[in-house]
DNA sequence: TGAATATGTTAGTGTTATCTAACAAAGAGA
DNA sequence: TCTCTTTGTTAGATAACACTAACATATTCA
């Protein structure tokens, strides 16, 4: 019966609750049991379950039978994951192109355990790519996806790069 | 008493056992059940557990008191994951510029959660961009590391982009 | 060969997160 | 208001995986 100390890390796992819950809050308004445990693709007992966890540790607030509300401190991760959540999606489907459904779950998987430094730089190169002007943006990310689709390199002599310098202002 | 079915999949958990009994064969010969508890960084008694538990699957071989040895189904899998693993050490360390050993162990988290898709995209990825001409690699992944760097993009108009190409060859 | 040391196993516990079954409260309609 | 349906909670079981303490086997070397 003790709240718990605020620097213990969380588990992925609870995590997700957080990200679901504020989902939830930003979609309908209120967060409710039925609704999370739908999202989670679990059932309604290891929702109650977790919300005490959350409670107890100051994440979020959440009265019998009522709707779960995150904290200042359950926002403050749940959006942190969010943000690591779209970026990976972004990544996934508009540079790798992977298909929008399988991306949002791998994004899933990897939101919570990446390093800081990692998420740092994959969020960099993301913002290089798609702030890139139309010069060199297409050179390289449009070799690429002939490459992925035909396994083969478009001839990129020096004759061919200069055409494209130059018809592409 | 009974051997799984093959069918059934691993937890990331498993995954990682066999993948450092593998490491372990390949650096040492043998993978011994203290070798195999400092990699993973748990206590003897949770290698023997998990000994159990793959040798129940038809994973590993190993009598009591005696070396793991991964059977065929097991270097299949392990092999599998060790691949996964450096591909995304690769992309993490040279062209995300991670630190080696931060890129590691995200690598670690990874190699077992990603989709197939996502794994064979991210490898052509890896691929395409270890395979590029030095034509075009150094244009964007040096205006890359620029970027991670400074912050700013390196001014990329037509004319310095075509000294670029002539200076290339 | 026969302690002493190193290594491996067993037994028993704890944690996290899930489930089902049974119960309790809230909300809606007649 | 009173019942029916929906939603939420409690209790208790299970599974995976880790741990410590105690015990068993192997190995080493004097």
């Amino acid at each position: 019966m003790h709240t718990e100390s605020v620097g213990e890390k969380l588990s992925s796992n609870m995590e997700d609750y957080l990200e679901v819950i504020a989902i939830l809050e930003k979609d309908k308004g209120v967060a409710r049991v039925k609704d999370i445990s739908r999202l989670m693709k679990v059932k309604t007992p290891s929702v109650t379950s977790a919300l005490n966890v959350l409670a107890n540790k100051g994440l979020v607030e959440h009265e019998r039978y009522g709707y779960a509300e995150l904290t200042e401190n359950g926002k403050r991760i749940a959006y942190d994951v969010l943000k690591r959540h779209k970026m990976l999606t972004k990544f996934l489907s508009s540079i790798l192109k992977i298909d929008p459904h399988v991306a949002a779950g791998d994004a899933c998987k990897m939101e919570h355990t990446l390093s800081p430094e990692t998420c740092k730089n994959l969020s960099t190169f993301v913002e290089f790519v798609e702030t890139s002007s139309e010069v060199d943006r297409p050179l390289w990310l449009k070799g690429f996806d002939h490459y992925l689709k035909t396994g083969k390199r478009i001839q990129c002599k020096n004759k061919q790069a200069l055409e494209k310098v130059k018809s592409g202002k």
